[in-house]
DNA sequence: CTGAAAGCGCTTACAG
DNA sequence: CTGAAAGCGCTTACAG
């Protein structure tokens, strides 16, 4: 009542139309300094930049989107946000990318191929510059048919998708189980069993081959090798690992497998009265929140998972700004963490082994 | 060499008017049927779908959000996603939120203030349709004055911000932790020593407030309050508090803090000899994988996190079609899981309490 | 150094 | 039930 057309209309947002107005500029000029074009008179610069401050004025991403054809969002696809590797994976891309005002959307599978694909096409919809995927298969038709079509920059960890022109950033899983067994046959194991997640991703893969390599390497006998779907992650799997890793005879497990498996795994042991590093040596894999709760303190093979995810957000960034360059593989290393769930295996199965010894 | 134009022209994403164009209707018609108009003649409708998919047309999401000034993005802002609550709400609000068509964009602050100012800030040049908060200070001055300057429906986690329209979810942690201590004072315990998150937020406040009835309901003796400051949230707080707990004579700790806190409170137990749940019972707080890892098994008080995140999606979706609607608060209450970390105390500090009893 | 104008791909009254 | 046309808020040649 008795307002002023003008008062009433307080709610919208000011347009680039009011800050140039309010500049005394055209919308041109405006955008230019909200771009940072070089071509601005100081002055005009000056003026345009107290009076984006003063009214508050931020650029509506909508319609900067749709002239320029960049939404600058970037999709992250996971299996679960709420897992402690992924979600450090998340959190350190979202840090890297919002440096060059990038936004971060996620889309979480829930570790099924079903989940996946429907995350991937609700990512594609948003109009995302880029996808950065944690894939739960990279060997299946559907995984290359899929990301082939997608027509946006792929940014793939630690998965390798034939035919598929992508960024990756791998980890070497190979190497770091290789690193494990050292230490194991360092400390004097012989019979060593293995975890490792499903061969569908590279990193079981990799695990898988540098488990065999380490065992033939040093002579050592296997003491059988567990490999874990997807969706059996999680502490029963470790309790399955457990029983027939000590039916076996193994004094040491090698763990390539989440945490939560492993867990699983150290639980079963101990209701089996099996003591850790003392009856059985156990290995983990990866450094986290998870990891760093468990007693005994965990021997792990660790991702530098911020690394990891601070190149893939360079990736990103380098081939925004050059869509034509050659895709990039970059490899980062394992560490082995040695800490208080590996020792010498007891006296009793270090016997047993001897006569092999001396029978090669 | 030799192509037609058009063969070359195949990059380009397939426009409204492609889809038109190819369905033989008006681009009016075309975005009926995209929309879900319902006077649309059902043959036309077919034959537009079959195009769509023939085509492989997806609308272009930043000119459908210029013109209807929605997003279909909602972001949610958080200290860290890789801790594991925030990640759990993070997941369940991004699977709810994908039903709508609603994306979810996320920024951390990293614990500090000036870091939630720049989340922020970038959630809001996101142009988002709503905001999702677990704020680090819901006291301050600071934190009202920038919430109420957003112009974005908002939603509180667990957060009591005045003066501003937002909708909450609450939990009622002040009947958690009192559940906690009935459940301590039926065990015999007569001195009981509490640790909180800190009251700059309302989960703390309120935590600290179901302390101090419990303790005195039950006519029992306090051991001590710790605060935690956000930015001191892990193992190394835990480890303070543990001996302070100690050196009060505590036989009960309520630990309503980040479990990594809880988890160094038991480390520093152990480190002290002090065997937990025989010589002192621990509760814990929340329960995620982070807490299922831990031996003993925790006695918690758990928020029904999925339920939280749920309700706080709905707040969104009921929010936004209806944006005039009272805000709303909502209040989940929080259960207490009896595990292994709580026991009868020790016969000692029975004994010690007593006299303190028969004095009342 | 500055501005007028076109156009990005949609949705939505409006008219029929 | 269908379509022509306007316009959302930007950026970007183009001209001066």
């Amino acid at each position: 009542v008795g307002e002023t057309p003008e008062t009433r209309t307080v709610q919208r947002d000011p347009t680039i139309l009011d800050l140039a107005r309010a500049a005394n500029v055209s919308k041109t000029t405006a955008s230019r300094v909200l771009n940072g074009a070089p071509n601005v008179a100081p002055e005009t610069r000056a003026r345009v930049l107290e009076t984006i401050k003063r009214i508050d004025y931020r650029v509506n991403a909508a319609a900067r989107s749709l002239r320029t054809t960049r939404s600058f969002l970037v999709g992250y696809l996971v299996p679960a946000v709420s897992n402690d590797v992924f979600g450090k994976f998340a959190e350190v891309l979202e840090e890297e990318l919002r440096r060059d005002g990038v936004g971060l959307v996620i889309a979480t599978s829930g570790w099924h191929p079903e989940g996946e694909r429907l995350a991937l096409e609700s990512l594609r919809a948003r109009q995302v510059d880029a996808l950065v995927l944690s894939l739960g298969d990279d060997r299946g038709r559907a995984a290359g048919d899929r990301l082939r079509g997608i027509g946006r920059p792929l940014v793939l960890i630690d998965r390798e998708v034939e035919g598929v022109a992508a960024d990756v950033v791998l980890t070497d899983e190979r190497n770091g189980v290789k690193q494990a067994i050292d230490h194991l046959a360092s400390l004097g194991h012989r019979t060593i069993g293995g975890a490792v997640i499903n061969t569908l991703v590279r990193p079981g893969r990799e695990a898988l081959a540098g488990l065999r390599a380490g065992i033939l390497e040093h002579g050592l006998e296997s003491a059988g090798e567990v490999v874990v779907p997807y969706q059996r992650v999680g502490r029963q799997m470790g309790h399955e690992i457990a029983e027939q890793m000590v039916g076996s005879g193994s004094s040491a497990i090698v763990c390539a497998v989440p945490t939560t498996v492993t867990a699983g795994v150290l639980e079963r042991l101990d209701e089996l009265a099996v003591r850790v590093p003392d009856d059985v040596s156990v290995v983990g894999f990866d450094d986290s929140d998870l990891a760093s709760v468990i007693r005994p303190r965990l021997t792990v093979i660790a991702r530098p998972l911020e690394q990891v995810s601070q190149r893939a957000s360079r990736l990103i960034t380098s081939r925004l700004g050059e869509p034509t360059r050659p895709p990039r593989v970059e490899t980062v290393r394992m560490n082995l963490l040695v800490r208080d769930s590996t020792a010498p295996p007891p006296v009793r199965a270090r016997r047993l082994s001897v006569p092999q010894r001396s029978t090669r």
